[in-house]
DNA sequence: TATTTTTTTTAGATTTGCCTAAATTATAAT
DNA sequence: ATTATAATTTAGGCAAATCTAAAAAAAATA
């Protein structure tokens, strides 16, 4: 079957969402694709019709078996251009969101796994985010933000959001990317700030909403 | 201003049109686009509310200097990625227009520069055609098909048809390629064939079909 | 020049994807 | 258990891009 942009972007949406809450509403679909209620309620109804996710109204809707592997599909194109993107274009990570999200539509599955060849296989995106290998299996990392770490507990930088922009900026003056080790130190309840340790350098402070963009995996 | 993809794939067909005949009509567009030609009709005039080509009802179209910048920029991406496609990710070039024209419409400005850079500013796409600058200017290629060119007239293979599956296979073995000098030795009028004499090997023979999707630039 | 044929436009529908406003259902609070 | 609030759906509409059928205009032919 063939999607349109418009329900390839509603597919993701609902994967993505299904990943921490199972059932998808309607209201946290309008907040994450910019629409009206009114709206999802509609593109729920067509894509019930295609039979890719359950949808009971008032109940909210989950992707099935098939759905899964159509937004995989997509997830799997938006990150090998997102490499490709950085990588050969050299473009700094926080501007090769937006524009995966239109080279995500193209749909030849010729293009993708040629594009995947030329890159080198890789296992994951920029932003640390795994790739979807072409039969739509993917490792499940597990990784939470740098401001939900507990105290002393040692962890490895795995990840960055990837709509953040001025993230690659700060990140480097602060010496931080995918692979560093942190650990936290102490936090101040005052502003959400934290301050860490980084091999043996003297400790820095991480604003709040800094920490919340940084995700890592403990050891 | 911002265009759909039915409006880009309206206007670059127009401009294609019109390097031919000056005033496109609007049975040629819907020709072209394999639409009705009420659909053309209503396309236009919404094109026309956007000022990038006269349209006088009834008397055909033409892009203004605004839609042929327009044009430029669309065939810029497109011959672009058509050059990606080949000399990157190592498709044969004859299924390459089908892909880019669907990646012509990634609207991104510094995606095209960039790509443009990593490719190493390519002069031509895999099928000879001239690629605009960013400015939308481009080298006017006048060649002609290797079927309109006079008998004992040399000439360099200048280019191919984009569109024409399985000509790659058969340029191969007969050792024909974008440079190859020629020049036509006999024409059959029988079935519209002809004799060519390639450096010095002995004359080979091609079908009328298949000399009208080479195209000569005459010494 | 008058008539026929071809081209083009108009009128009216349809589908997709969105909207606002109103109605309905579910959930939370008294 | 009612009542109030919040979430969701329904109803009705709109714009883009397409279509078919009918009308109008231009071009070709007699
Ligand atoms: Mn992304
Ligand atoms: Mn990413
Ligand atoms: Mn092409
Ligand atoms: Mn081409």
């Amino acid at each position: 079957m063939n999607f349109s942009i418009a329900e390839e972007n509603y597919i993701k949406a609902i994967w993505r969402l299904q990943q921490a809450d199972s059932n998808v509403t309607t209201n946290e679909l309008s907040a994450e694709l910019q629409t009206k209620p009114a709206s999802v309620t509609d593109m729920l109804k067509r894509l019930k019709e295609k039979k890719i996710l359950n949808y009971e109204p008032y109940y909210g809707v989950k992707l099935n078996a098939d759905g899964k592997k159509i937004a995989l599909g997509i997830i799997r194109r938006h990150r090998l251009w997102e490499y490709f993107l950085v990588e050969k274009l050299k473009f700094e990570w926080d501007a090769v969101h937006v524009i995966a999200e239109e080279l995500e539509h193209v749909s030849s599955p010729e293009l993708v796994e040629r594009l995947d060849h030329f890159l080198g296989f890789p296992k994951a995106d920029p932003h640390g985010d795994p790739i979807p290998d072409s039969s739509g299996r993917m490792e499940t990392s597990k990784h939470i933000s740098l401001h939900q770490l507990k105290e002393q507990q040692p962890a490895i930088v795995s990840g960055v959001n990837d709509q953040s922009s001025g993230l690659p900026e700060i990140l480097r003056q602060k010496k931080i990317s995918i692979g560093t080790k942190v650990e936290i130190k102490q936090r101040f309840l005052f502003d959400g700030s934290i301050e860490i340790k980084i091999r043996n350098q003297p400790l820095i402070t991480l604003s709040e909403q800094l920490a919340k963009n940084i995700y890592v995996t403990p050891l």
